[in-house]
RNA sequence: GCCGAAAUAGCUCAGUUGGUAGAGCAACGCAUUCGUAAUGCGUGGGUCGUCGGUUCAAGUCCGAUUUUCGGCUCCA
């Protein structure tokens, strides 16, 4: 963003908050800055703002961008801008903003026209500067963030330095729609949530279990090469096991209530116990029960168990495609992106800490591969430490800094830019993530490494070093697609539907033009499905015109049209929307090994290479 | 969970101040056998998310509830 784009979405939070005192003289500000996508202001205001408020706010505002008031800045000491604030009537939140403001650095304000607001700026010389602007929701947001406090009504809008920018950013939010999982993942039948079965739980429609299927196995194809070995575990496990994982009760707000054996919740229900006593009871071990897993590791920790090892066998690495539930908030759901049951790509690896640095680039390189393959480049990576303020880490110091320096190693021989960002890290330890933006530019995490010096601990897990003497593993976490559920939404997104052919559903349609050649061209149809690929034959009465359109709306990837000419001399026409370069009148055997050679080059296509 | 908005046919949507639900596409049937993004005609399809209330009468008004969407908070 511009320093100029910056300014003119600053200043026109400073108008919005100005044109909402005009119209609302009661309300109270807190704070307006400008964003990556536009700008906001929160108001604390009893009067509910509506899709009519938001017009009669715009239309102020533009009133006051033709008044081209200038913006002055003024400085101030901290009595007289406490002064200039309680007179001005908005100290209820402006005054901690104030307090905000470090001793001794500089505090000051922006006056334009009747309107004055503590800010450091910067912004445009005068109101005309903001050209294009508009309003476009409003929405509850907490002061300061925090749930504790009041939640305020915050209005938000975007500016841009032109009207055509502006037209072509919401052209541009138009489009993105289009795109949206969501809706591609209804229209194409590859996933449905529905109200009966649960909120967050994702149905897989054949369609989009074929696609899973396929990045299942390019997973375990990936897997098999790197020396992991699949395991299978339950949904559920007993209480004590999360105990001593240390998952629960702690995290008990984000699981599922544990399910508590028959007798015991019998014994519960006829000594009359509240539900305190109740938690009470299953959280110190006098209640039995089971937890819905919310996550894998403790099982394959307990696989780990179930042998003794010797160094010799290190690194054990351990995958299954887990299925794990988790209690999101209900405002938090978010198609597949957001789910309260999903699909982790998991894996854990138990290794010498001398094999910590190999195997953690190992991960790497997996993640790596997956995003290449797939044609993902618009990811960023974030390493997540702990807040050395915080207590909810568990774990020594001393393996706190062994594994963050070893995360850190890792991530700078990535060779792409990293963020580090401190209080991310997981409870147990600190954690590479790959991080992707939706189309509406959310940013959801995918892919993770996690170091794990924490669970070898509580599971006292060990191996036989070659001085004959117990040793402590430890552990990485990690999971390339992060979540199968997630990722696909990534994915459906990232190609607009436009699956390259090994993925899509529907890899070729063969279409005919009479029912003349339906006899050729089930002969084809019978020697792909043969060849395993997943195709549809479209012999309809149709006219061949609405049934490529068909074929096109459905985003199938190609299309053999068979007519007469075609049939009689044992060849296809092919039309691909995926590889131009591929059309053309081939001869069948020709045709079907360029399809073949497609999906075995995992090609993603023109848009992707051009 | 919180703030706000929404829910009508498989999909996209219309439905006047309350008077007994409509279009396009899709589906199905018949005709058509066609050359690279829509052949024509016909037919069926809705307890208006759910429950309750007001009313002679509710898709429309009121309440509750479920779900979805946009944010906030959260995300081991």
């Amino acid at each position: 963003m511009t320093e100029e784009l910056l300014k003119i979405r600053h200043s026109a939070s400073h108008v919005l908050a100005q044109a909402v005192l005009r119209l609302f003289p009661n309300a109270k500000l807190d704070i307006g800055p400008a964003t990556d996508s536009g700008f906001y202001y929160d108001f604390d205001v009893d009067h509910k703002f509506t899709a009519e408020d938001l017009e009669k706010i715009e239309a102020e505002m533009k009133k006051i961008i033709s008044e081209n008031q200038r913006f002055e800045k003024f400085e101030a000491t901290r009595e007289e801008a406490k002064k200039l604030i309680e007179n001005s009537g908005q100290g209820l939140y402006k005054l901690g903003r104030l307090n905000d403001i470090p001793e001794g650095a500089p505090i000051s304000f922006y006056k334009n026209g009747e309107f004055t607001d503590l800010c450091a700026g910067p912004h445009v010389d005068y109101t005309k500067r903001i050209k294009a602007f508009k309003l476009l929701s409003v929405a509850g947001a907490y002061h300061r963030g925090d749930e504790k406090n009041k939640q305020l009504q915050r209005i938000y809008g975007t500016a841009f330095e032109s009207k055509e920018e502006l037209a072509k950013y919401l052209e541009q939010q138009e489009q993105a729609k289009l795109r949206d999982h969501r809706k591609l993942g209804k229209d194409m039948g590859l996933f449905a949530i529905d109200e009966k079965v649960g909120q967050g739980l994702i149905l897989w429609k054949p369609k989009g279990a074929k696609l899973r299927q396929q990045l299942q196995d390019f997973i375990l194809e990936l897997l098999r090469q790197q020396g992991y070995e699949q395991v299978f575990t339950p949904h559920i496990g007993k209480l004590g096991l999360f105990k001593t994982s240390g998952h629960f009760p702690y995290y008990k707000e984000s699981q599922f209530v544990p399910i508590i054996e028959r007798d015991d919740l019998q014994d519960m229900i006829n000594c009359n116990a509240s539900v305190s006593t109740f938690e009470e009871k299953i959280e110190n071990g006098d209640a039995q029960g089971f937890l819905l897993k919310p996550m894998n590791c403790p099982f394959h920790v307990q696989i780990f168990k179930s042998d003794p090892h010797s160094y010799r066998d290190l690194p054990v690495r351990l995958a299954e495609f887990g299925q794990v539930y988790r209690w999101e908030q209900s405002g938090e759901l978010n198609g597949m992106t957001r789910v309260r049951g999903f699909t982790q790509d998991d894996a854990h690896i138990f290794c010498t800490p001398e094999q910590l640095d190999a195997e953690i680039q190992g991960c790497l390189d997996l993640v790596k591969n997956v995003f290449v393959t797939l044609g993902m480049k618009d990811y960023r990576v974030r390493i997540s430490l702990r807040d050395p303020n915080s207590d909810k880490y568990v774990g020594s110091d001393e393996n706190w800094q062994k594994s963050e320096e070893a995360i850190r190693k890792a991530a700078m021989s990535l060779g792409v830019p990293f963020t580090e960002e401190l209080g991310e890290a997981a409870f147990y330890g600190p954690k590479i993530d790959f991080v992707i933006k939706d189309v509406i530019g959310r940013e959801w995490q995918l892919g993770t490494v996690q170091v794990d010096y924490n669970l070898p601990e509580r599971f006292d897990l060990t191996y036989i070093g070659a001085d004959n003497k117990s040793h402590r593993p430890v552990m990485i976490h990690r999971a390339p697609f992060g979540s199968l559920e997630r990722f696909t939404g990534v994915l459906i997104e990232h190609f607009g539907g436009n699956f390259p052919t090994w993925l899509a559903p529907e890899q070729l349609r063969i279409i005919t033009l009479s029912d003349e050649v339906i006899e050729f061209a089930d002969k084809i149809y019978k020697r792909l499905k043969d060849l395993g690929l997943r195709i549809t034959m479209d012999d309809s009465s149709e006219k061949l015109g609405a049934k490529i359109r068909r074929a096109e709306l459905e985003k199938v990837p190609h299309m053999f049209v068979i007519g007469k000419k075609e049939a009689a001399e044992n060849k296809v026409s092919l039309r691909s929307r995926l590889r131009k370069s591929l059309e053309g009148v081939r001869d069948t055997e020709e045709a079907i090994a360029l399809i073949l050679d497609n999906i075995k080059t995992r090609d993603l296509g023109d848009a992707f290479t051009s």
